[in-house]
RNA sequence: AGGACUAUAGCUCAGUUGGUUAGAGCGCUACCUUGACAUGGUAGAGGUCCCCAGUUCGAAUCUGGGUAGUCCUACCA
């Protein structure tokens, strides 16, 4: 074995073995266990909130894998609609072109082309995470399966009366020029302005003052509104006043939607532009004047002037010409809430289309009570609460989108505009007895890239064929996703499954936190601060990340301040690290909060992590390989106190990363485990096994029973932790188990260690404790009085009782190599003790001669530090046993234990209190 | 405006149903190449558990109020 670690030389291999044989697949069997992945944009690429998520489930799988469930992780990505269309609009672009120029047949030829070239992108990473999917059933949301259910669903949906078609308000992205849903619209706080104009009465006598965050709009009004109460106005409600810049005039209507309070309490009406107009004209019966156009620039409804202009520029324009006709009667800063495109950043206008909508209300009631009634749990449980707001008040939601990549609405339209939806225009005609001389043309428009991930769990399955998959597989175990898209895709795929199989998607949703860079902030493209989960396992020179974060940014000016961060961040660029180094910081940060600040400096203390595994394994290797093992059934084997311990520690970690699992907390799994193998395998075991092992006196049958617990806790431990280490733990594996008397050909298919608490053995955790003990006390010693390492010492015991002479007697061999002790004697009542430097174990006194090794004022320092701390404690515990009503209310095993720590602390005090007089008597 | 979440060591975070000497990793200090490992070992320093009040024999933990931060939802033109 190498002396070091070396992660790139084995994951490759492994996968493509793992791959190759088969093992992703599922295998048979009594329970089944399935994770759906969570699609992917197929042309784009894994981020490290991906790979943290890609970890979680993995370990799920893994560890349920190695129980024997039938286990599944299905793989498969997703179109996504928008943002791959815009990706090839912009390499067409680059060559002057637009979609229109080739056309949809043409375009769409284009992006399959760019998905064939870039969706090997994520596959290849989700490999090198070392994710056990099963690529063999591999589905992307337009395969043709997939593409039927979208339509079937489609179909139902309509015939059902739960998808309808009409004019609405949308959001309408100007850029993109497609309506998008709610979700896709990112309210944010700006700086605007509000403008207060002059309305002048249809009967010359005055005027009304409106205030609006868009002058522009104003082209567009079909009414002001005043508070029906509002006694400044209410004499002028029913009365006309004169649009200006428009030869229009139009009502004042009554409506209390009007707040008072605000401006001048006077609100113009733009029904066909503003959401909360539209609701007012459609109330007040107001005609719905739509002024702009799809590229959110002045249409032909409005006054000549002003046709064909931007709207920003329009704005410009209006404020101009009622200033010049003296109508402006202020301009005030104003913070507003802008909604903007979450893809193209554009300000998004209310705009009245044809669209197609999914009554949500409807859908909703079902998927409501699956979370009420437990059918669906979240972890954490505080997400049902965000869940449940959102479903309570959900919108209907429009599913039509003005985009080419996507599936396409199966509608058709005849020339008098009526409608028919059906799988093809074939079946249209069919159904409706239309002959070949009436044209009809299908819809142009796709369905939102969500409503064919709505379907996922059970589309890649098979449906709407009634497949075996399906039966075994669905509802799947759980999802592992991130909070953000609980509205985007959990809620509708809870929906959508339950309406069409009557039956749950999952039974537990694990929302996950958000990874975030080491400042806490969101790592974004334009921010600059993402990092690439390959980059870490590889590692990257600080020239090709700079030029990495740089290239391909919508905003070419952030490229200067992107670069000065990251040379500053990592001047040295960043170092390999390895998968199993990555995965296992996932875990270590995957508690409960939302936020996870991912901080490069904690992967490399899992790196070195990885490297104590293996140098472990280097030296259970040296003094097992070719050596009795103890493997054979009936050679004798004699256990010590040490391998007894460490076998019921093994157990009680078993114990606690099964609890973990089973709670989600990887954090806390990932935590036993590090302890486990470093703190108490690594730096104990593997220490007390030397004594045993190197001693030529030892018995034959100890050294076997110290080998075989060597090599077989390992083994149990490679198998314990593989679902969370998956490369590391095979390449050790496969030299290990032979030795350990395992055979197969590969861990991934080994049994998970079970068993636990029942197997703790609680004596020889108390007796390993008191050699630690004695051992730290004469260490403490050594290393606050500066003794060298490899001086031996003597120590002396006093006011032992039998016990500690018993554990002494049975443990010298391990106390001389682990304190490094010359002699350990005990001294007798009568004996008279030399000056000496003291530890206490309990009631136990060991002493460590002073006479040529120790400095009387660093031990009277010692002392007195320790003098000190015990006396602050016992100050506390005595007060509280002081208190009547403590004694008298508290449970008595609580005051019973204060009396016992109050007792062992006088104790001790006066112990070490006596020996600093001895000592300051010198 | 409403709601949620967070506040514990220099940093990133654990801390179960109230009873701990409040923990871990990284970082820091001193010493050490000893036959698995310097990606290491040994020892050590470091905390007013955000603030105030309350409940309780007892509060990092429960309640109320505040402060700071983050996020979500909402129609103030």
């Amino acid at each position: 074995m190498e002396k070091t670690f070396q992660p790139a030389d084995i994951e490759t291999r492994w996968y493509q073995q793992w791959e190759s044989q088969g093992y992703f697949a599922p295998r048979g069997g009594e329970r089944a266990y399935c994770i759906m992945i969570p699609p992917p944009n197929v042309t784009g690429s894994l981020h490290m909130g991906h790979g943290f998520q890609e970890a979680i489930m993995d370990a799920l799988i893994r560890y349920h894998r190695m129980r024997g469930d039938n286990t599944l992780w299905q793989v498969g990505t997703d179109h996504a609609g928008i943002a791959t269309q815009m990706v090839v609009e912009r390499q067409l672009e680059a060559q002057g072109l637009s979609r229109h120029d080739l056309g949809r047949e043409k375009f769409l030829e284009k992006v399959w082309e760019w998905k064939e070239q870039s969706g090997g992108t994520i596959t290849r990473q989700l490999r090198r995470l070392g994710s056990s999917l099963d690529w063999s059933r591999e589905r992307f949301t337009m395969d043709p399966g997939l593409s039927e259910a979208v339509q079937e669903v489609f179909i139902r949906l309509y015939r059902e009366g739960l998808i309808y078609r009409g004019k609405r308000l949308v959001n309408w992205d100007p850029a993109l020029h497609t309506a998008i849903s709610d979700l896709e619209v990112i309210q944010e706080e700006e700086q605007g302005h509000l403008w207060h104009f002059d309305y002048p009465l249809a009967g010359g006598e005055g005027h009304l003052t409106v205030a609006t965050t868009r002058p522009e709009t104003m082209l567009g009004d079909t009414a002001v509104a005043v508070h029906p109460e509002d006694e400044r106005y209410q004499h002028l409600i029913g009365r006309m006043v004169k649009l200006p810049l428009t030869d229009r005039e139009i009502p004042v209507i009554a409506d209390d939607y009007v707040d008072r309070e605000f401006g001048t309490g006077v609100v113009k009406i733009t029904p066909a532009h503003d959401f909360n107009d539209y609701e007012m004209g459609r109330r007040h019966g107001l005609p719905m004047i739509n002024i702009l156009d799809d590229d959110a620039a002045i249409n032909d409804q409005a006054p000549a002037a002003y046709r064909g202009l931007d709207r920003f520029e329009a704005r410009k324009r209006v404020v101009a010409d009622l200033e010049a006709q003296g109508l402006l009667a202020g301009i005030e800063a104003h913070s507003l809430r802008v909604p903007r495109g979450d893809r193209s950043g554009v300000v998004i206008e209310p705009y009245l289309t044809d669209q197609w909508y999914v009554d949500a209300r409807e859908l909703a009631k079902p998927a409501i009570a699956a979370v009420e009634n437990r059918a669906i749990q979240f972890v954490p449980k505080q997400w049902e609460n965000t869940y449940f707001a959102w479903m309570r008040d959900i919108q209907d939601w429009c599913i039509s989108r003005q985009l080419w990549w996507g599936h396409r609405i199966p509608a058709w339209y005849d020339e008098q505009g009526n409608f028919y939806v059906a799988s093809s225009e074939a079946a249209v005609r069919a159904e409706h007895g239309l002959g070949d001389d009436i044209a009809l043309r299908q819809d142009e428009d796709v369905l939102d890239t969500w409503f064919s991930s709505a379907l996922w769990t059970f589309s890649t399955l098979g449906w709407p064929q009634d497949t075996e998959e399906l039966a075994t597989f669905h509802p799947t175990s759980v999802l592992v996703t991130g909070f953000d898209i609980i509205f985007f895709w959990v809620a509708r795929m809870i929906m959508m499954t339950l309406h069409f199989r009557q039956e749950v998607p999952f039974h537990t949703v694990y929302v996950h936190g958000l990874v975030r860079d080491a400042e806490g902030q969101k790592m974004s493209k334009s921010k600059g601060n993402v990092l690439d989960p390959i980059d870490l396992i590889d590692g990257i020179d600080l020239e090709s990340l700079v030029a990495k974060r740089t290239a391909g940014l919508m905003q070419p000016q952030l490229a200067a301040r992107i670069e000065r961060a990251t040379r500053e961040q990592f001047p040295d660029g960043i170092a390999p690290y390895g998968t199993d180094a990555l995965r296992f910081t996932y875990f270590s940060l995957a508690s409960t909060g939302r936020d996870i600040r991912f901080d490069i400096g904690r992967i490399e203390g899992y790196r070195n992590f990885c490297n104590k595994i293996w140098n472990a394994a280097r030296y259970v290797l040296m003094n097992c390989d070719g050596q009795d093992c103890g493997s054979g059934a009936d050679a004798a084997v004699e256990l010590s106190l040490a391998d007894r311990w460490i076998r019921s520690k093994l157990a009680a970690t078993t114990a606690e990363v099964h609890r973990a699992i089973a709670q989600y907390r990887f954090d806390l799994a990932s935590q036993a485990l590090y302890e486990f193998v470093w703190n108490e395998y690594c730096d104990w075991y593997l220490e007390l096994s030397k004594p045993v092992l190197w001693d030529d006196t030892a018995s034959a049958a100890a050294q076997r029973g110290t080998r075989q617990t060597l090599i077989s806790v390992l083994e149990t431990t490679l198998r314990l932790l593989h679902p969370f280490m998956p490369f590391i733990t095979e390449e050790i594996w496969q030299t290990v188990a032979p030795i350990a008397g395992k055979n197969g050909p590969t861990i991934m298919l080994q049994p998970y260690p079970e068993g636990g608490d029942k197997d703790v053995d609680t004596v020889a955790n108390a007796d390993i404790e008191w050699v630690k003990g004695v051992v730290l006390g004469v260490r403490n010693i050594r290393g606050e009085m500066n003794i060298p390492p490899g001086k031996a010492v003597p120590i002396l015991l006093r006011n032992g009782d039998e016990r500690d002479r018993e554990r002494l007697r049975d443990n010298t061999q391990f106390l001389r190599k682990l304190a490094r002790l010359e002699s350990a004697d005990w001294l007798e009542a009568g004996d008279t003790a030399p000056v000496a430097a003291t530890a206490l174990v309990g009631e136990l006194e060991i002493l460590v001669p002073m006479a040529g090794l120790i400095d009387r004022e660093a031990e009277l320092a010692r002392l007195s530090r320790e003098i000190d701390k015990l006396e602050k404690d016992l100050a506390r515990v005595q007060g509280k046993l002081g208190n009547p009503a403590f004694v008298a209310k508290a449970p008595a095993a609580v005051v019973a234990k204060e009396q016992e720590k109050m007792q062992a602390q006088q104790q001790a005090l006066a112990t070490l209190q006596e020996q600093a007089r001895n000592i300051g008597q010198l």
